[in-house]
RNA sequence: UGCUCUGUGGUGUAAUUGGCAACACGUCUGACUCUGGAUCAGAAAAGUUCAGGUUCGAGCCCUGACAGAGCAACCA
């Protein structure tokens, strides 16, 4: 049984969602000739986020699994809220994630002439009339949940009017907000969506796509099932909200379809909460407007081009959705699984690399002063076809000062008087004394001496100790500067902030910068510092573009508690 | 007080469709020591919101409560 590799885990029995069970059920009983189409389906107005995640791993790893296709389709019935830099986005972003919709981009906006027809359509056949009064009339005439709607007093106009004006509205004779199209269903259903919602409204402002072809634009419920059916999607997967809408989808769609084998099914699933995590589309938007951050794709944004730019990878997202599954419980996940994920990921694939962030000198008295050796490291001690680098070390190298105590409680097996540690690739050094600042009384350098025969792979290279640090050969440092980025939020969680308030939970732009950050000069360059080995070690969000010559630190930063807790001075 | 949906360890999900409540994350121990917060070993933690019912047997079926969420945009 034991395969003698404790890596090869067994494969986790990957449970089968509802939506999956749904599908395959589907599949056996021949619906649809058997075929899974699914789409994704996101408004051009905003960046996606680690939510939307969730959704593109559903609607196109269910294509994936069985053998079906996913469509990228961009409802964009809204001008007033949508733009090409969105469209451009998205696509980068699902593209990064790791899916892919070959030919298949489509747009509510293909679809404008099949909707139109279909409205008129169903202005002939009474299902349908324009409605001349205000918003707040409709509105009131609406009732509420409990109580039933009344009728318009246009719902009984003539075929022939009700046609003559939803072209004229088209035609741009009218104001918008002065008239709609409403489907005509049942003002007094217990669903108020049921209660002749609005179908078509004016609008005047340029669509992205269409230009100003258009002076009518159909509302959401008008198009999604309708562009549904168009595409040929079997499995229409939305978030709970949407469950109230089924039934008019599902009316649309009756009125719609040509033939009694195929009809799109919506089906809900829950949307993803995370722990000290705002996934507002609304709300994120105004932090970047406010100029809160840095941009849709600040390190600290939940989405996905600020998670790539903070180091995370495809994988360790696509993981953790796997991990938190799909059901219709409204859940809250905490980050500290996403976290996990990424942690896992990288820790099989991220190069090492040596760092100091709060520098303490070492002095290796009996070291030859002017001598220097290079010392081989490997760079990934899961991974060894990525080989070893060679490192300098001479008569004075930088430890972290957490990785020394004067007085070592127990269990400290870092460095203090007369303690023996290893300099990781190097040899073992003993603590002989240490020097104190006079004024602050703070250490400031350490003497040790070394035993040459302890050198990494020689013959008392056996010879155990309690301890291995990261080092850094003081005459080869180099400064970096390092931005640490702490989550968007703190302190009590925004995920659950209904208020406005959520801005006073906003943690500072960026933890700057460590000062005398020292690295070895071979791994100064940015060419060798990327996103993973920032993201490995520290697991901190590192600003990575924002120059050559950032660092890395060793273990002795407590990660634990961390984000904040790392001491370095808040800009 | 209408309609729809949902209640399983701290958190998120399972439970072969009625058969000993399982897994992951987190937490806590211990071990290891060229360090990775990796790996290994172990522990605590729910009797499935509640009350009835059907059944040899219920997390699963039935009834009724209770709790939470969604729905009254010319947003999606």
């Amino acid at each position: 049984m034991n395969t003698g590799n404790p890596r090869e885990k067994e494969e986790p029995k990957t449970s089968v969602s509802f939506i999956e069970q749904i599908i395959q059920e589907d599949l056996r009983e021949g619906k649809n000739n058997g075929r899974v189409h699914t789409r994704f389906p996101p408004e051009p107005n905003g960046y996606l986020h680690i939510g939307h995640a969730k959704a593109i791993c559903l609607d196109f790893g269910m294509a994936q699994k069985y053998g079906g296709k996913c469509n990228l389709r961009f409802d964009d019935t809204n001008p007033t809220k949508e733009d090409v830099e969105y469209v451009d986005s998205i696509k980068e972003d699902i593209h990064w994630l790791g899916f892919d919709w070959e030919n298949r981009e489509f747009y509510a906006s293909d679809y404008f002439g099949k909707l139109f027809d279909f409205a008129t359509d169903l202005i002939k056949r009474k299902l349908a009339y324009v409605d001349d009064q205000t918003a707040e009339m409709i509105s009131r005439q609406k009732g509420n949940p409990s109580q039933p709607g009344e009728e318009s007093p246009f719902r009984n106009r003539s075929v022939e009017e009700n046609l003559d004006l939803f072209y004229r509205m088209n035609e741009g004779e009218f104001d918008e907000g002065s008239r709609v199209l409403r489907a005509r269903i049942d003002m007094t259903s217990p669903n108020m969506h049921m209660r002749d919602p609005i179908i078509y409204r004016i609008i005047k402002i340029p669509h992205h796509r269409t230009g100003t072809k258009w002076n009518v634009y159909p509302m959401y419920d008008f198009a999604h099932g309708q562009c549904d059916y168009f595409e040929g999607i079997t499995h229409s997967l939305c978030t709970l909200e949407f469950e109230v809408h089924r039934p008019l989808y599902d009316w649309f769609i009756d009125q719609l379809k040509s033939s009694d084998d195929y009809k799109p099914r919506q089906i809900e699933f829950n949307r993803l909460n995370l722990t000290y995590t705002m996934m507002s589309k609304r709300k994120l938007l105004e932090l970047v407007q406010e100029g809160n951050v840095n941009g849709w794709d600040d390190p600290r944004m939940p989405t996905l081009c600020g998670l790539r730019r903070r180091g995370y990878t495809p994988e360790s997202i696509r993981k953790f959705v796997d991990l938190i599954g799909y059901t219709k419980v409204e859940a809250i996940n905490d980050v500290s699984l996403l976290e996990h994920a990424v942690r896992e990921d990288l820790n099989l694939r991220a190069p090492r690399v040596f760092g100091v962030l709060n520098p303490l000198k070492v002095v290796i008295t009996n070291y030859p002063e002017d001598k220097v050796e290079n010392v081989e490291v490997v760079n990934n001690p899961e991974d060894e076809s990525t080989g070893t680098r060679q490192v300098p070390f001479s008569r004075e190298v930088y430890i972290e000062q957490d990785d020394f105590m004067e007085v070592a409680p127990p269990k400290f097996f870092r460095l203090a008087p007369g303690m023996e540690v290893r300099l990781k690739g190097a040899y073992i050094i003993k603590c002989e004394s240490f020097r104190k600042n006079e004024d602050t009384g703070a250490v400031e350098e350490v003497h040790c001496t070394y035993d040459p025969a302890t050198r990494s792979g020689g013959h008392l290279s056996e010879k155990k100790v309690k301890g291995t640090l990261h080092w850094v050969s003081v005459q080869h440092a180099v400064d970096a500067e390092v931005r640490l980025y702490d989550r968007l939020f703190s302190h009590e969680d925004p995920a659950g902030q209904k208020e406005e308030d959520y801005r006073k939970f906003l943690n500072p732009g960026s933890l700057k910068v460590l000062t005398g950050c020292k690295v070895e000069p071979s791994l100064a360059s940015a060419k060798h510092l990327d996103k993973f080995q920032f993201q490995r070690l520290g697991y901190f969000c590192i600003d990575y573009d924002s120059a050559p010559g950032h660092l890395v630190f060793n273990r002795t930063v407590q990660l634990k508690d961390t984000w904040a807790k790392v001491s370095v001075e808040r800009k």
